[in-house]
DNA sequence: CTAATTTGTAAACGGCCATGACGAAATAGT
DNA sequence: ACTATTTCGTCATGGCCGTTTACAAATTAG
């Protein structure tokens, strides 16, 4: 017998949840989870404060997530002030824990992170996966998620969900891989071929990337596109702490914006997309590179060792992704850009065209833009808190289970 | 005494409502009101279904409403079918009322629309506001309000809130007018130059020609782009029935989206962007006209009369259109693009470059493209329904009032 | 060592929706 | 015409949940 799925994809605290009692009962239950998860030991005192209820309502809610073993009594706090010291609470280091799983181009790589955040598990297998079919890459990621998922069992944590990254678009299904051209897949349903033990979510690895971002990131905005490259060029748009996803699930498809709409054709349809431009191929071909292996530690490598051929692409790639971010710019108006994945290893040679371009277009103090500091583990770990939030967002959800 | 301003923007039912009882309460009354407003006169048995709460509950909830006068109990249903007949509830057509106002280029417009949707008192002042300063103008406006709400209080209604308008970008605390390029208008707060009797909201009028789209369109989705230009070119974002407004209140910004990034300098210090190409100003040009009075209208004629430079500004304007709404939909993947405001009147002679422009530069089936049917009375309705919005979002606010 | 302060818990209270029963008002069947 | 059936609106009851109030416990300030 499978796991129901979870709500897919809650955007915020026990969102949708019924307006009756038991539905407040558990938003309620949300609230206190949220609080002693992002504000570190808390007091059930403190916690009243925080969330707005009284020390009584919060005792109960605290002694019911006890009990499922969502929430752990660490002793009593050290009194640095008058009055009775609180006894802290912290989210439970030995109960659900969060699968992420990635598929690259490159690797396949598992972790599993508690509430706590902490990874706690991980397995990695490097080696290509491009053009290869759907079955064998998802069998070989199957046995990493039944390592990764056998280390946790040993720590007492237990596998409440299963997150997947993939480099392409996904359906708003949230399991079915609609197009991904570096794997050379398309409308692969990955529910049909992964362990149906665990309730499962597939999402694009920009989007992923964005969330961990703004979960783990050090000042991240509520509001931020996130830029991520591989072959392709995909943003993940975060508005007001959340994605913004688009109809079908394909928001964010920043390297098919036309940069110079009478350029070169593109395999899309169209012509002059950023891709053609910022693109890893174009990128390559610009350099005068070959392709092969570690496409971008070779850029980065022979950029940081002068080639100026290969700085003179990535300049060029820096103006093409200004002119395309500023339409972005227009568009939402967020509050930061962070570039991720494989474009922060560039960063050093991207951003000053980049920035300039930016500056030049706009009209006020232009958008910062940073690097991401998660770089390449941005999707993996971005997919397991994805399962992590949820068990927050819902934790009376999770209680029966375990 | 001036009356609180009511919460800024409220974007769903009952939204930011504390997790108590009285929350609960509070959006189950707003979910009452939501059904019989949406669906017409209603039983309380057929609301009870609707919103999943219990006949009894329903029963005490309209209660509530009809003794604050929200609700009106019309009698007995005529029974199609067996089973005592219900009696039909519907919102009030005698209690408070959405002042929505508008200053355009050319005119201010005010309305007053009851919880019902019917617009019951309009007021509209002709002649242009290009380079008048904000005071006078807004002194105008607000006799056009006084005389509104004069006539709504004699037919029984009172005003619950002010919207208005604005050419131009609004700040995130929807009050301050920081940029109208056709008023040359910068930094006005209209909160200071309009009366305080009750509750003020300022808007771009392309947001609200958006949200008149979502709450009056036919079927317009819950996501989707409404473009509007008069001068410039705005674009209303709405995702999942509620809009993108940005961190500082500026997205939606199409008419800057670079279309040639090489193309004419822009006033905005970049080059090529969209307003280059299918501005107002720039049609003109291109078409070989002069600037001066109801300039859409005169293009609409020309085009009309089957002027040759005069169609072939429009189809270029179109194109342009076409390219940067490419990237626009790449970015948002929405479910339709509606073409409001100055477009609306010239949609016969855009649409099929534009349209041909995303079939070309689109992968899958090209986004559907649809033209307002409200044209340039969306923002004015659109202004005026948030108000009534908001009471249906939260009408427990209201009670006190009136 | 006492007063003051803060924490956590327990009991009483009040608000709110669900449940179940009942009268009212219509239709369907005989 | 009369009864059975169905549906509507309401009332009384009960359970759930957060609040209020009170109190014991644990610490600091003086």
């Amino acid at each position: 017998m499978s796991a129901p799925p979870h709500e897919a994809r809650p955007t915020g605290p026990g969102r949708a949840l019924p307006d009756t009692q038991q539905g407040m009962r558990r938003r309620n239950l949300a609230r206190v989870m949220h609080a002693v998860s992002a504000e570190g030991p808390l007091s059930r005192a403190a916690v009243a404060s925080h969330i707005g209820l009284t020390r009584a309502a919060v005792s109960t809610l605290v002694d019911e997530l006890i009990r499922t073993g969502l929430i752990e009594e660490l002793g009593p706090e050290r009194p640095g002030r008058v009055g009775r010291p609180g006894s802290a609470l912290a989210v439970s280091g030995r109960g659900p824990a969060g699968i992420g799983a990635e598929i690259g181009v490159d690797h396949l790589a598992v972790c599993a992170v508690d509430l706590r955040g902490e990874v706690r598990a991980r397995a990695v297998r490097h080696g290509t996966n491009r053009g290869r079919a759907p079955e064998p890459v998802l069998r070989e990621l199957t046995g990493l998620v039944r390592r990764v998922v056998a280390d946790a069992e040993r720590e007492g944590l237990w596998p409440a969900g299963l997150a997947v990254a993939v480099p392409g678009l996904v359906g708003r299904d949230a399991r079915t891989v609609v197009r991904a051209p570096n794997l050379d897949w398309h409308d692969v349903d990955l529910g049909a071929l992964l362990p149906g033990e665990f309730p499962l979510t597939v999402d694009n690895e920009a989007n992923f990337g964005g969330l961990a971002e703004l979960w783990l990131g050090a000042d991240t905005p509520r509001d931020f596109l996130h830029v991520s490259a591989e072959i392709g060029i995909g943003a993940a748009l975060v508005v007001d702490g959340s994605l913004l996803r688009g109809t079908r699930g394909f928001a964010g498809e920043l390297g098919h914006v036309p940069v110079h709409p009478d350029g070169p054709d593109c395999g899309c349809g169209s012509r002059g997309c950023l891709e053609q431009y910022a693109g890893e191929e174009a990128v390559l071909r610009a350099a005068g590179l070959e392709l092969g292996e570690d496409r971008v530690g070779l850029l980065a490598r022979r950029a940081a060792d002068g080639d100026e051929e290969v700085r003179r692409a990535l300049r060029e790639a820096g103006t093409a992704l200004g002119v395309a971010l500023t339409g972005a710019l227009n568009l939402l108006d967020p509050e930061a850009v962070v570039l991720g994945g494989a474009l922060a290893g560039l960063a050093p040679w991207l951003l000053p065209s980049l920035e300039s371009e930016l500056a030049r277009r706009t009209a006020g103090p232009p958008c910062p833009v940073s690097v991401s500091r998660l770089g390449p583990e941005g999707p993996l770990l971005g997919a397991a808190h994805s399962v992590v939030r949820a068990v927050l967002d819902d934790p009376a959800a999770v209680a029966g289970r375990g």
